[in-house]
DNA sequence: AAGAAATAGCGAACATCGTTCGAGGTTATT
DNA sequence: AATAACCTCGAACGATGTTCGCTATTTCTT
């Protein structure tokens, strides 16, 4: 069983993610933060990749034995967790971005798209982390916030935000499992697998696959990310603006 | 670092995935087939979870020992892959759904939905394989063949499947993550941290997040769930109206 | 000032995991 | 019969996340 599994104290969890963390009434200075633990971790994960982070080589990257990390976070998956809501805080809030609710949805998810292609472990990371931290709450709140005045129910602005972001997301898988990724270089593993790949596959048997191999479809292409958001965001808009026309729309509510 | 990161031989994975499996020529009778090591382990994923997957366990299933597994698999990644690519024939063909372009996506879509939120595990083992199998391509060559006749090129055909999956997956994610589920159980560690993160999160801070949840939000809900997709679907049929408005569209292509 | 309490640091150990090795047994070809 | 190819598997290797017990340090209490 994997640290991200394990149930462990939910508490703990919460309180580590949510309360401002003070210094404890007694005891030695402690020597590290939670911060540096969390940046550390970050930074082994970003050189070397999702599966090259382990505890001990975080210990080691600070200068400190392995069971020191513990008496700062639980265990592994509380650090996936402080991890994931570190790097929400990078996105900028859409509601602060210029601009109606599509130029800021368009803006957030093409920033996503570029960090997400930037540092694709944190694709891994949102598949094993569930509970939601501060800044991802905030960042939440801001995406909803974008879409104040548009008539939308919360189930359906909530919906609106979810569709977006997984469009992004898969999109950025797409493009991260690209065999190129549009840089040039067709070396290495993935390549290979690719190139071993066309020789075992039968045309007949997929030809429109084959069809959009042959025409030279780049899954890692911005105008395969722009045309997906596009239609996407035409949908969204369609639903407003009908929404609007069959009701007065007030620009605020107030009870 | 994991199994699944490991780069290994790609062209005996090729081989693993799409050679049709034949007794080797000399040598004493297999005692197992590669089918039955997959299905152990897509069995006791279902039971105990993704994280509950161990090469002992599988072994220990099927009655033999550990190490005998790697005659028929050269590593747990490689499992990985067989397993996904066998829930990928699950899968019903989208071209064999009755309807038009836009009801055979939406069946396709529903019954996704439904089979992520029965087998969790299935989006994780999706964000660890990356190279696909032939039942996964016949999958896509489907979803394809589908749009078909809509006028859309191999590009973007091939963004619109991928948004509507990415949509699915996301809205199957959010719902396994959610606190209830749908299913009037509201016990559990997961429920616990939710509690126990109403007791810590400031309803000043976010307060459309908090409206949101007073309002009732379920993420597990077939409605959230029908409102994000007839939105993306909405988006792509104006596209595809629209281009058909502007030029002729012969339903078959000709060279 | 002195003792108690709470915490930090950490080496060593534990349990588990994926995987490899090598010996011994089985089957089909030569 | 001899050989080559293959299957099986106990034992071991290396790595991982985590716990334990001890020492040292700082602060609170008296």
């Amino acid at each position: 069983m994997s640290a991200a599994e394990r149930s462990s104290d939910p508490e703990r969890l919460v309180r580590l993610l949510w309360e401002p963390r003070g210094r404890p009434a007694r005891g030695p200075k402690p020597g590290l933060t939670l911060d540096r633990i969390v940046r550390a971790a970050i930074e082994i994960t970003d050189a070397k990749g999702f599966d090259a982070l382990s505890m001990r080589g975080v210990a080691q990257r600070l200068g400190v034995g392995t069971s020191t990390l513990y008496s700062y976070v639980p265990g592994k998956a509380e650090l996936y967790a402080l991890m994931l809501d570190t790097v929400a805080g990078w996105s900028s809030h859409p509601h602060t971005l210029p601009g109606d609710w599509r130029a800021r949805y368009a803006a957030w998810a093409r920033e996503d798209w570029a960090d997400f292609r930037q540092h694709p472990w944190v694709l891994r990371l949102r598949a094993e982390v569930t509970l939601p931290g501060p800044n991802m709450m905030a960042w939440l709140d801001s995406a909803l916030r974008v879409l104040d005045g548009t008539g939308l129910t919360e189930h359906e602005k909530l919906a609106t935000v979810g569709a977006v972001d997984g469009f992004v997301r898969r999109a950025a898988q797409d493009a991260v499992e690209a065999p190129q990724g549009g840089q040039g270089d067709s070396s290495g593993p993935v390549t290979d697998v690719v190139a071993v790949l066309a020789g075992w596959v039968d045309p007949a048997r997929y030809p429109r696959v084959v069809r959009a191999i042959e025409e030279g479809v780049d899954l890692a292409s911005d105008a395969r990310f722009e045309f997906g958001l596009q239609r996407l965001l035409d949908g969204i808009e369609a639903f407003i603006v009908a929404r609007a026309a069959s009701s007065p729309a007030p620009p605020h509510r107030d009870p």
